[in-house]
DNA sequence: AGAAATCATTTGTCTGACATTTAAAAGTCT
DNA sequence: AGACTTTTAAATGTCAGACAAATGATTTCT
């Protein structure tokens, strides 16, 4: 782990990039303490802050964790599936929000990446994650159901139906695609949004992925994205109306 | 944007949360300016390093970027779909290094994940993307190819494929499954593979999406992660075996 | 032997200072 | 007046040293 004198990069910057490389190559294993912020800094040639803000980036991704007191230091952290969802959450969230994606690409972005995913879980789905998706439908039609609460029964809906793939790294990479959408539904649910044709397709769905027929789920879901389009396009030309 | 001075997780991680709940909430808008750091540790009452470990971590995932000089300081970043790929990307790949994830796991999620995209690039993909495509088939069969050269141009090929659907978040979201299985693919190369069949079938990819047939495309990526499962179990029936 | 007190180590935080970069303001010359 | 140079001020980057707080190991006392 070396670092270059005559690069004009930050040092933090260098310092973490180091430390980085030392973990994804593999000289730095799981669980494995990494130096104290002394030696640290002692080999570095840096001061104890400088390295401190290096071990603080690498904290920010989860690549390290620290601990306090006497046998305490920075460990090398296993990236586990849960902080990578949260990362992919939070990542894709932003990504939507500043950067003017059109509902239309990100909603066939969502739905062609949960379309891949309606087949496995039809195959393997547990009665858990089944009676997850009835349950959520269910929840669904209790009039007095709020906007936001809606959203995230829908949300908990689609989570069910991607995880019935049984496939830890699928629903790592559909975590961003399903939750990061629900701040883009959030924006046509203040209309009004008829919940019992949306019910009656998840409905439709839940009947596939228990029939074990991966081809009526993809069609259902179809269905689906016409309709959540439909409804877009109709709140965009009743704003552009008035 | 508050702390909660009675709560015991560290100021840095407090105050960093403060800022980026301020960015996804909107309180906080692309490039603007946050404060400098004395007037933040006078707001938070806390320390200069204090904040600067906070403005590290957020750094570290793009959230803001700094500048020095008269009229710098720390700036709200506009997430690059760029900087997203990059992350996504390491986070993936750390992710599969360090959880045993078993090789059919990953690549039925790639494939999946890839077939979603195959019928949006038949019908879209431009003739850049497609004279891509053919350019790495064509290096593909240089005779003198290393094995990691092939693996790169595997994934040029695919990553042309992907972006051919013309949906940068689709692309974003293959980007970790499609970068990151080059490792795993790395770990097969060594042994004998019949680099004309995997070149074959990626020519009738190639010509499937030049014809738009979507159909043959996902048949052909079928086909491919067929072989690439009977590969990567020869290899694994080899290894137990001596 | 077991419980309590002490100790050493390590991260978390603070204070204050200086270095470096950068844009804007001030000054100078043509 | 206008263009160029110099100065200045503001901000981040880095350093040094110190104390606080947590925590496991060691020692001491009963």
């Amino acid at each position: 782990m070396q670092i270059d004198p005559s690069s004009s990069a930050d040092l933090s910057v260098q310092i973490a990039q180091a430390i980085k490389d030392a973990i994804i190559s593999g000289d730095l294993i799981v669980d494995e303490r990494l130096p104290s912020e002394a030696e640290l800094s002692d080999h570095f040639r840096v001061s104890r802050p400088t390295v401190r803000e290096a071990l603080k980036r690498l904290a920010a991704q989860s690549l390290i964790r620290t601990q306090r007191g006497a046998s305490g230091g920075a460990f090398v952290n296993r990236l586990s599936f849960e902080d990578a969802y949260a990362q992919q959450v939070t990542t894709s969230t932003l990504l939507l929000s500043m950067n003017e994606v059109s509902f239309d690409t990100a909603c066939e972005a969502r739905y062609a990446l949960e379309r891949a995913c309606a087949p496995l879980s039809a195959e393997r789905r547990s009665a858990d994650q089944l009676a997850t998706m009835r349950a959520e439908i269910f929840r669904q039609g209790q009039p007095g159901l709020t906007d936001v609460a809606f959203c995230a029964s829908d949300v908990a809906f689609h989570r069910a139906l991607v995880d019935g793939a049984g496939n830890p790294v699928l629903s790592y990479q559909l975590a961003g695609a399903v939750e990061a959408m629900q701040p883009l539904m959030n924006m046509i649910t203040f209309t009004a949004r008829d919940r019992a044709v949306i019910t009656g397709l998840h409905t439709r769905i839940a009947d596939a992925i228990e029939a074990g027929d991966g081809g009526a789920a993809v069609a259902g879901l179809q269905d689906l994205e016409d309709e959540t389009r439909k409804l877009a396009s109709d709140v965009f030309a009743a704003r552009s109306g008035r």
